[in-house]
RNA sequence: GCCCUCUUGGCGGAACUGGUAGACGCAACGGACUUAAAAUCCGUUGUUCGAAAGGACGUGCCGGUUCGAGUCCGGCAGAGGGCACCA
């Protein structure tokens, strides 16, 4: 018998599946649809083993469903703008258009390769004209909905290189290429009113019960929805005569040692005017970038700008004002008032400047005149001392009551204040989709006519300098003005990229469309049933996505306000790094183990084993999967990519594991092949009975399609693995004597391949064949378990005696407690280990256990 | 710094809603087949005490709740993801 010949087979396949148009998938059919959608790839260059788990996934998802009777769409599309393509076009003298698609092409081929289920037939590049024109008429409708705005923020600023810098080419305050401390500019630019929806946003991510809770609390965290007040202080020796500060703890107001302020509050800029010192000071805090992690790491610093505010409680208590660079203008009134015994910030700024430290809220288990604050805030509950009328109350109840006050007064209301700021939509940069504007010395901003759109980018960019090729483009941005036909300039910024993948999914529907959106194919498609990504887009792009869907809405594009009915995150796919004697990092497949030591592969030279990390270019741990297909073949790489982890945790890809997968799709081949010419013709009328081995593999056969249906609809891709594993024994075990016993093995063998096709469909359609189908598997039906054989009769139950397991017994299934009972104590082992103590009480949980709790002997 | 997650044998992991910890795979070891190798098949494999029967310990660490904790609660440690211009 011939061995399985992945190299020969795999490709035959694909192409009887293409000539068949097998997963080309109508807008019209009668069947329920489902939509699966994993994140689309940014074309990069190449793509690795770890990219395939993502789409692996989601393929067997695909053919699952397919396979259980739903209209399936599964496409696939480039996110296609982005920073690498002109990072290339600067370093390498390339056209950005052009290293994308020579991309795409690559990867495209590399993607087919793994034999998915793709309906290649909506593929799009988010750089095509032909999708960002739908995007610019989507921001014009925006812009008439009020929904995009222009206001001023800060960017990163190199100031020798004169361009704008993404917070990635900012390392440690400098700028990646000219090495020069970033300053913070304000510039004019672009937002999306993402902020106005933020209480909506926050509600829906209750109605999205197929989302992990993680992600959903990741969202709701960074939404940050808080219930505070905004407090009036009345200032002295200021240029303005009050200061409104925001605290999510007015409770600690008599706790109060001191106010800060954002360095680009209108109070800091008001006393910067005459004063030097507090110049300096607020262009030192702009030289740390806009990046918050970047702020918040940095050391606590301020500058005390001798404003003085009064304390609206205590009279005489003065409180300095800082200018702080923890201090974020974007969040409430970019003013606060410290109260260091109760935040950490606060105390770490007041040990650095000798504030006092009043203890106002006191842990129920300490006394008031005791407590104390250390190194440690303490951010609690218990009850209010030193605080006048608040004293003796819970934070909760504290808070009520002195909001009530200051209201009372007319110098403090109840906020609710969200961290969620608007998506600042503007890049500075070539590779992106035009923002369709343009401003005109007389009539200010005027949109570009849609008969004009698109606004396409040049195809005689240079990038021979740093900065935006768009602005510097001789003549691209000189336009005359819509309205009063006047000399007017187009804005040259560009679309951020999260924008083009904000709502990809809906054109997925129906690429071919007019508008941005076939209105009815995106009615019947979305929401996306099943979307599966990284992790790493727990916030950004998914809230982007879920704005940009519901301002769809507002625009008339589709009923649909979530995306994403169901998310999965995957994990990445790790890989040991090599590196030689000199430091170099090794591609793998420069690398050869001898005896387990790592050795350059064709030299003597030692290569040292690093740490197993994420697979990624840079490290070169990278391993190509049409290197794979070559070797062992592709549905042993899908196989090995469901088995072992669980698909949300990270998994490490390696030699061995790829062997052991390998060496199943041979047991697979050589079980089926060694069968096939014993068994009864295709569809032979099912035996009246059956013997007793033949129904213990029948039994086998149909828990299997139980238990591997109910894995695949959870996502538990490595416990259907395990699961065929021990099904391959019961089958290979099993001895056909009769006529009957081979039509049981015939019912084994045909479910056996279609549990295993979602992941293997390669193999499978080869074994079906050989069981002597002549259709294909991709049209068959899922197996449909049969009650009557999945049904347990007797269960194993495990007796323990004070918890700890002595014994156990077997017992028909549901049996009566009392029943349990009184077999269990008459089990040896049980009345020996009783040894005639007396019982205090038997637990008796159904089918499972029996606890023996004994009367405790005086110690 | 802040938010989120994860931690179970030599390794990847399983254990349904608190109910027999270690399914399944990998690796290792022993054996069968073979002139030999490959391939394949069978067996053993958490640690420890014991000749065995059997016992003790054991899910990152410390503590708690419970008849019973990998699972729930509090604290600690380590690893990873995100922090708004990487995608």
């Amino acid at each position: 018998m011939s061995r399985y010949n992945a190299r020969e087979v795999e490709p035959k396949w694909q192409k009887v599946w293409e000539n068949a148009q097998a997963f080309r998938t109508r807008n019209d059919s009668p069947k329920p649809k489902y939509y699966v959608l994993e994140m689309f790839p940014y074309p990069s260059g190449k793509i690795h083993i770890g990219h395939g788990r993502n789409y692996v996934m989601g393929d067997v998802v695909a053919r699952f469903k397919r396979a259980m009777g739903f209209n399936v769409l599964h496409p696939m599309g480039w996110d296609a703008f982005g920073l690498p393509a002109e990072n290339a076009a600067m370093e390498q003298k390339i056209d950005p258009a052009k290293w994308t698609y020579a991309n795409i092409a690559t990867m495209k081929a590399q993607l087919k390769v793994l034999g998915l289920s793709l309906d290649w037939s909506r593929e799009f590049a988010t750089c095509d004209p032909g999708y960002y024109k739908h995007q610019q008429k989507l921001f014009l409708d925006f812009y008439r909905l009020g929904l995009a705005h222009r206001k001023e923020s800060y960017v990163n600023w190199d100031p020798i290189d004169h361009t704008v810098l993404a917070n990635e080419q900012v390392i440690d305050g400098r700028g990646w290429r000219s090495g020069a401390e970033v300053e913070q500019r304000k510039l004019t630019q672009w937002f999306f009113r993402v902020s106005d929806m933020a209480e909506e946003l926050l509600s829906a991510l209750d109605d999205l019960p197929r989302w992990p809770e993680k992600v959903r609390t990741m969202q709701r965290n960074w939404i940050g929805k808080s219930e505070g007040a905004n407090v009036m202080f009345a200032l002295t020796n200021s240029p303005i005569p009050s200061l409104e500060i925001f605290t999510t703890r007015p409770d600690t107001l008599f706790g109060a040692s001191f106010c800060a302020v954002a360095a680009d509050h209108p109070l800091a800029q008001a006393i910067a005017k005459n004063n030097a010192d507090a110049a300096a000071f607020i262009a030192e805090c702009k030289h740390l970038g806009t990046s918050a992690a970047e702020i918040e790491k940095a050391e606590k610093k301020g500058f005390d700008t001798g404003a003085r505010a009064k304390h609206p409680f205590i009279a005489g208590r003065d409180l300095p004002v800082y200018i702080a660079n923890f201090v974020l203008m974007e969040y409430g009134l970019g003013a606060i008032f410290g109260c260091p015994a109760h935040d950490q910030r606060d105390l770490d700024f007041a040990r650095q400047y000798q504030l006092p430290i009043r203890p106002v809220v006191i842990p129920s288990s300490e006394k008031a005149d005791e407590f104390m604050v250390g190194t440690e805030a303490y951010v609690g509950d218990g009850r209010l001392e030193n605080s006048d009328f608040l004293n003796g109350l819970s934070v909760d109840d504290a808070k009520r009551s002195i909001i009530d006050r200051l209201e009372k007064m007319g110098i403090g209301k109840r906020t609710i204040t969200y961290r969620l700021r608007d998506w600042g939509v503007s890049r500075q940069r070539f590779w992106g989709c035009p923002i369709p504007m343009i401003h005109c010395g007389k009539c200010g901003v005027v949109p570009v006519p849609e008969k004009d759109l698109p606004v396409k980018l040049p195809t005689d960019a240079t990038f021979d300098q740093p900065g935006n090729a768009l602005d510097h483009h001789p003549t691209w941005k000189h336009v005359d003005c819509p309205q009063c036909k006047g000399k007017a300039r187009r804005e040259t910024d560009t679309m951020d990229t999260f924008v083009d993948s904000a709502w990809y999914f809906a054109r997925f529907a129906d690429p071919t469309a007019e508008a941005p959106v076939n209105r009815e194919a995106v009615d019947y498609w979305l929401p996306v049933d099943q979307y599966i990504g990284g992790i790493e887009h727990a916030i950004l792009h998914l809230l982007y996505a879920r704005w940009f869907t519901r301002a769809m809405k507002l625009g008339g594009y589709t009923k649909a306000s979530e995306p994403f009915a169901g998310l999965f995150t995957q994990g990445m796919i790790t890989h040991e790094t090599y590196k030689d004697p000199d430091g170099k990092s090794l591609f793998p497949e420069e690398v050869e183990k001898r005896d387990g030591v790592a050795i350059k592969r064709g030299t003597n030279v030692a290569v040292t084993i690093g740490a197993t990390e994420k697979m990624s270019k840079s490290l070169k741990n990278v391993v190509p999967p049409e290197v794979i297909a070559d070797s062992y073949g592709v549905d042993a790489a899908r196989w090995f990519l469901m088995s072992d982890s669980p698909p949300e945790r990270d998994s490490e890809w390696s030699e061995a594991g790829i062997e052991g997968a390998w060496r199943y799709v041979q047991r697979v081949w050589r079980t089926v092949n060694e069968a096939a010419e014993t068994l009864p013709a295709l569809g032979a009328p099912m035996p009246a009975k059956f013997n007793p081995s033949a129904t213990a593999l029948r039994q086998a056969t149909h828990r299997t399609i139980a238990a591997v249906t109910s894995d695949l609809e959870q996502f538990r891709f490595n416990k259907g693995v395990a699961r065929l594993y021990e099904f391959a024994k019961a089958i290979e075990s099993f001895e056909p004597a009769t006529a009957d016993d081979h039509w049981a093995l015939r019912e084994a063998l045909e479910s056996w391949i279609m549990l295993i096709s979602p992941m293997m469909p390669h193999l499978a359609e080869e074994a079906w064949q050989l069981l002597g189908s002549k259709t294909l598997v991709v049209d068959a039906a899922w197996p449909k378990a049969d009650p009557d054989l999945t049904r347990q009769d007797t269960v194993t139950i495990a007796i323990q005696i004070d918890g700890k397991r002595r014994a156990e017994i077997e017992m028909p299934k549901d049996s009566a407690a009392k029943a349990v009972e009184t077999a269990v104590l008459d089990v040896d082992a049980v009345r020996k280990a009783i040894d005639g103590r007396k019982i205090k009480k038997v637990i008796i949980v159904p089918n499972r256990i029996a606890n023996v709790v004994m009367e405790q002997s005086g110690v």
